[in-house]
DNA sequence: CAACAAAGCTGACGCCGTCAACATCGGGAT
DNA sequence: ATCCCGATGTTGACGGCGTCAGCTTTGTTG
């Protein structure tokens, strides 16, 4: 006989997260159901809810979990070798809109406004060390005097709000994203040597 | 005798709009649903539908409404007598940047990626609207030499990604609001002059 | 081996979006 | 003046959803 499935799952968080990932992927946050999830993993209904508190629970979830994914592929860009600040900064920029194209319905997800009292803080977290790989790219870059002087957390700001941006716009679609991605080196060589003539 | 309300509500499409605006910025998208919207109003639970095909048009009449606003608010400040390039560039900052702090979820609404087909058209162009100020800004600034030459498009879109980053972060909570208002002044200088030192 | 906590299941509740069928009103054609 | 019809209301129903309470299974721990 098929052998019956264990009354226990496992790992079922786990294949919760991964299933959920999917559909986002496939068709949008708001198309995701607890049950449809319960459903795809075979298990009940109410199941999920031994792992989630909420759905929202799970969102945060995932969320999480898509910083932890940009982080790694922000600090493996940050750390490969390169000679300019140009360089480094293109670099960091290429993988973090290669996320956002990757990923779109994460990345609106990661930074949506409605996250859990809970969960904020983990995610803030994950944010500040998002932020971080900008701001030691800066601090490095500002000791070596490539990049102008004064408070770094402005300076960081002004290029990580404008690589955001990007992201962002390429997310909602209101950029293309080809278009973005082949024009990247010349916005980054904008962006450090400003809008005005030199 | 107290006057029955009439059988027909006269203008139920905006009270909506108007009753929907409201508990958005109370208490987010997610939070809003259409039977509530119709109890608020007064009228039956499927009233809204003669109006709305369902509750993402709704959703995305909303958000064509914030283009709206943030047009005309944007459109304001750029016709406002500055005398430089950097004067009028903050101005277009403050008032996207001031729409940003007001209405954050609307904000999110209507930068989301799941908007109707039917709708996706007439929200592309209230954005290339958006684009269009500052398009005309560094149009203008171009012909005075004021701003480096090039592909207008690739310059907007540096300035337009960089407010929209502050924007987009601003309302998800991951800047301070006061102290990016603060900033605003040295971001957008720092944009204009780079990162780089002259 | 007994007891317990973790992690399943079932059933129920209320809310939701949406649809179909019916009611009412106002305005335009005859 | 009347009739008719489309626009805009209402009611009722359906299925799906999130969440909770209460029960069952299971592995572990003492």
């Amino acid at each position: 006989m098929p052998t019956p499935r264990p009354y226990h799952h496992g790992d079922l968080r786990a294949a919760l997260l991964t299933s959920a990932e999917r559909t986002l992927r496939e068709k949008g946050a708001g198309a995701l159901s607890l049950r449809e999830l319960a459903r795809d993993t075979g298990v009940s209904h109410a199941a999920p809810g031994r792992h989630f508190k909420d759905k929202q629970a799970l969102l945060d979830a995932l969320a999480l979990d898509g910083y932890e994914r940009l982080n790694q592929s922000l600090t493996t860009a940050g750390a490969l070798p390169a000679h300019s600040l140009e360089e480094r900064m293109t670099a960091l920029a290429r993988a973090y809109l290669g996320f956002a194209v990757d990923h779109p319905e994460l990345l609106e997800l990661m930074f949506a406004r409605k996250h859990h009292p809970d969960s904020s803080a983990q995610l803030a977290e994950a944010v500040e060390r998002s932020l971080g790989t900008f701001m030691g790219l800066v601090a490095d870059a500002q000791e070596r005097g490539e990049i102008v002087q004064g408070d770094p957390e402005q300076v960081t700001t002004v290029a990580a709000a404008s690589l955001h941006g990007l992201a962002a716009l390429i997310a909602g679609c209101a950029l293309d994203a080809e278009q973005t991605l082949a024009g990247l080196d010349a916005h980054v060589h904008l962006l450090l040597h400003g809008l005005k003539p030199r």
